[in-house]
DNA sequence: CCGAGAATAT
DNA sequence: CATATTCTCG
């Protein structure tokens, strides 16, 4: 048994590498545009994307734009987008962006747990309401299989305190980025009336939006 | 070619 | 807002 509850952070600790953990939910993640922006989005879109191309052009102002907007002219690329805003490259959910999100959720309740409510508790800017609901659905799949396969429940359950949890749930395997997140209990649940409010985090009082 | 993940459409 | 479908990336 030791190998297979070697647990989940041995995966995690790859993608996990800031004591991002003991950071309470209330900063505005990273805090300015430019590391946010930067940071989670990911602008890898490879394959056919262009290569750092090297302007030959002697004619050219150089050095102006530092590593931000790298976006090459593709070609036959129709009239420029409206230069200012700019289009969403695709978004990479990271486990501390998980880890956030389920913060959100957790604390919110699965009454308020709409990807709106979501979205603002996090306060993350550059996430769009599109970007939570798609999360969320995928989300609460991962809930719903996990509970079709342990029938005891989520299996985490813990007393309280604690903190490291681990149940019979999924081998290190299966799903990648949910397992990321240890998962509160009382998402299966919604018939319970009852206030039973765990909260390992700091209650957030949303700041403003 | 298949699978997971995210985006988009209903 | 939730669900289903589609596209892209891996």
């Amino acid at each position: 048994m030791r190998e297979e509850d070697s647990n989940w952070f041995s995966r995690w600790e790859e993608e996990l590498p800031s004591p991002e953990e003991l950071m309470p939910l209330s900063q505005s993640l990273i805090t300015p545009h430019l590391a946010l922006a930067f940071d989670i989005r990911n602008p890898n879109h490879s394959q056919l994307l262009h290569p750092p191309p090297p302007p030959p052009s002697s004619t050219l102002h150089p050095p102006s734009q530092p590593s931000f907007a790298e976006f090459a002219a593709d070609s036959g690329a129709p009239g420029d987008e409206p230069a200012r805003t700019l289009k969403r490259p695709r978004l990479v959910w990271t486990p501390q962006l998980h880890k956030r999100f389920v913060d959100a959720v957790a604390h919110l309740g699965i009454k308020n747990a709409v990807p709106k409510t979501i979205m603002q508790l996090m306060s993350v800017d550059g996430l769009t309401r599109e970007n939570v609901a798609s999360h969320l659905q995928k989300y609460r799949l991962y809930l719903k299989r996990m509970q079709g396969l342990s029938g005891g429940g989520g299996g985490v359950a813990n007393g309280g305190s604690g903190g490291a949890v681990l149940g019979p749930s999924a081998d290190p395997a299966t799903d990648h980025l949910f397992a990321s997140s240890p998962v509160p209990p009382h998402f299966l649940h919604p018939g319970r009336a009852n206030s039973d409010h765990f909260l390992p985090f700091v209650p957030v009082p949303v700041p403003a939006l």
